[in-house]
RNA sequence: AGCGGGGUAGGGUAGCCUGGUAGCCCGCGGGGCUCAUAACCCCGAGGUCGGUGGUUCAAAUCCACCCCCCGCUACCA
């Protein structure tokens, strides 16, 4: 039994997450901490709402209300909404939790000590109206290499070179228009230079690590890494720690990537009552950590995190597995929350129930390039997967031992040679299922539940037990026992995915016990015998025929009963930059 | 521009690392079954694997160059 800690990236609380944060983090994350559960593992599943840094601050500035006030308001629904989508947490924390606050002072302190920090003084755009300095991307100006009017301060996104502020031509504050001056201010920087050798030693060397990671990855290292600021000159956030910075907090990147050992610490202690007790899964080299995250956070965990675990002295095991999807776009395009383009959790559950959503999405997981969400892919994989493939075969075999079986699982099954082999061959694709999610490929692990539940239907098809009721009713009872067998492998597979639906499935089954205390041993088991069934209801059910016309529409409706429910602070969120 | 990822039948995708007659799902055509949510099962048509060139007995797979899509490029998070 090994200990696991499942993480995924800690959601920004300056809106409700959208399909594609859903499945790039928290659900995948979710999708493996169960199947890890079912493996027996000691398996702890941390996360939280990220809640610092300028845009936050900024929003509460202008509803002339505290940070927190927004931040608390958005946590909570967030929380629900995950909830909701049976997303089951170890623990979901916030960045401003007392253990959180505490901890990156400390850490960032250690890091300190160990000289890893230095002073330097920078000269950055400042917005003598807005009465604060202007983090680069709030600065928008004139190209000076291309012309292009609406280049910001680090980058031009016309002819993509790569700016300083001082460099724009005519600069103004993105906020309020007025022209920046430029200040002195002095910041805290890791020099994260003096980590590189180790890095690199660790990356390259790293036997688990996917490719897309490790690539992109030492790709970075290659260039030489650089110093980067830890501190900002934004009120809302952690208060530096170090001697001199009294003023300044902590860049949210920092905050928020120590919160994964955070969250641990703070769920230990309330589970164990030892405040130390995370040092037990942290210090120790055998636990594994997994992390979920989209491609576009790679470097932050896969280099910076890393990197403060090293600079901090402490013997911290390393990232073990770091899953960094792709893309998930919305009829093409990138999701937007100002244009309005995609779906929203809330609005999503108004549309369908959770577990239709997390089999579409774990179905459409951008494990290798973007995957696109459209409505015509919804309805197929609601209605030709769950509803005929799985629901369909559930509810047949279970009417079938209802109604000719008199309700009541077999006693004494008399098994012969085909029924064996099917049996085994349905148990291989089980462990193969297993395998997959060990392999964090999701999408093979459903692929290889839909086969399972396509070989069930195809047994079936070929045994006819209908037929045999009367004329053979050993056979019968065998083949149906079989099926029953494949509907218990079903539902055990397809728990980590479909909670709910396994759930019922497996209550369908007359199982005596729990399917959450069920384990990947049971495969090798067959269901309780003898038990009586209830009368079966399908698992799922269709979407109607005339739902992709009505998609838009349907999306709208949903839109306006989600936005009614949602906390003052999300009714007209505007987030700039 | 640099770096990383991707481009496979009408649609959606697997295979690529570790070369050896291109797999699966939907859709389409034909047939079967009637236990089941008009569901299920079988058979068939449909692909010169983005382009060009190279390595090899053999290339979707390896190499080079090019085209297109996505992301990142260190002060958005």
């Amino acid at each position: 039994m090994a200990k696991i800690i499942v993480t995924s990236a800690w959601p920004y609380v300056n809106n409700v997450p959208h399909l594609g944060t859903l499945i790039g983090s928290l659900l995948s994350a979710d999708f493996f901490a169960r199947a890890m559960k079912l493996s027996g593992h000691d398996v702890i599943y941390v996360t939280g709402s990220d809640e610092h840094g300028t845009p936050i601050e900024l929003e509460a500035r202008k509803r002339g209300i505290e940070p927190r006030v927004l931040t608390d308001q958005i946590h909570e629904y967030d929380l629900k909404l995950f909830n909701e989508f049976n997303i089951e947490f170890s623990l979901y924390s916030r960045t401003e939790s007392e253990v959180h606050k505490e901890f990156v002072k400390e850490m960032l302190m250690k890091i300190y000590n160990n000289g890893y920090i230095f002073e330097q003084t920078d000269i950055l755009p400042y917005c003598p109206s807005d009465k604060m300095f202007l983090p680069d991307r709030y600065v928008e100006g004139t190209c000076p290499y291309c012309g292009y009017e609406h280049a910001r301060g680090d980058q031009c996104d016309n002819c993509g070179r790569l700016l300083h502020p001082t460099e724009l031509i005519n600069p103004h504050c993105v906020l309020c228009g007025a022209t920046p001056i430029f200040k002195e201010t002095k910041h805290w920087f890791i020099d994260l230079r003096r980590l590189q050798g180790r890095l690199e030693e660790w990356l390259v060397n790293h036997k688990h690590m996917p490719d897309n990671v490790k690539k992109y990855s030492l790709s970075w290292l290659e260039t030489g890494l650089k110093p980067r600021a830890v501190t900002r000159d934004i009120k809302w956030g952690i208060p530096a720690p170090f001697p001199g910075a009294k003023d300044k907090t902590i860049y949210v990147w920092f905050d928020a990537l120590l919160g994964y050992v955070s969250a641990t610490k703070e769920y230990l202690a309330m589970k164990t009552g030892n405040p130390d007790e995370w040092k037990k899964w942290w210090f120790d080299q055998e636990t594994r950590t997994y992390f979920f995250i989209g491609k576009d956070n790679i470097p932050f965990h896969s280099i910076i995190f890393p990197a403060m675990l090293m600079a901090s002295g402490d013997p911290y095991v390393l990232p073990y597995f770091i899953s960094a999807t792709e893309y998930l776009t919305f009829k093409g395009e990138q999701f937007s929350k100002s244009r309005g383009v995609g779906v929203w959790v809330d609005e999503a559950l108004e549309i369908a129930p959770a577990d239709y959503w997390r089999w579409v999405l774990a179905r459409v997981r951008p494990e290798q390039r973007d995957m696109n969400f459209s409505w015509s892919e919804f309805y197929r994989i609601v209605n030709s997967e769950l509803n005929d493939t799985i629901g369909n075969l559930v509810h047949r075999v279970l009417t079938l031992i209802y109604r000719k079986l008199g309700g009541k699982m077999p006693c004494k099954p008399k098994i012969d040679n085909e029924d064996e082999e099917m049996l085994e061959t349905v148990r291989e694709k089980a462990w193969s299922v297993v395998q997959k999610y060990e392999e964090v490929k999701i999408r093979a692990a459903t692929e290889g539940i839909l086969s399972i539940a396509r070989i069930g239907n195809q047994y079936l098809n070929s045994t006819e037990p209908w037929k045999h009721v009367k004329s053979n009713k050993a056979k019968a009872t065998s083949v149906l026992w079989i099926e029953a067998n494949i509907l218990h492998l079903i539902a055990l597979t397809s728990w980590p995915i479909i909670p709910n639906a396994s759930t019922r499935l497996w209550r369908m089954l007359g199982q005596k016990h729990e399917i959450s205390e069920a384990q990947w041993s049971y495969i090798d088991r067959t269901p309780d015998k003898c038990v009586e069934i209830p009368q079966p209801e399908p698992l799922f059910n269709k979407l109607p025929e005339d739902f992709l016309e009505r998609a838009d529409q349907i999306l709208d409706e949903a839109r306006e009963k989600a936005r009614l429910k949602r906390p003052p602070a999300l009714k007209e969120y505007r987030v700039v930059g």
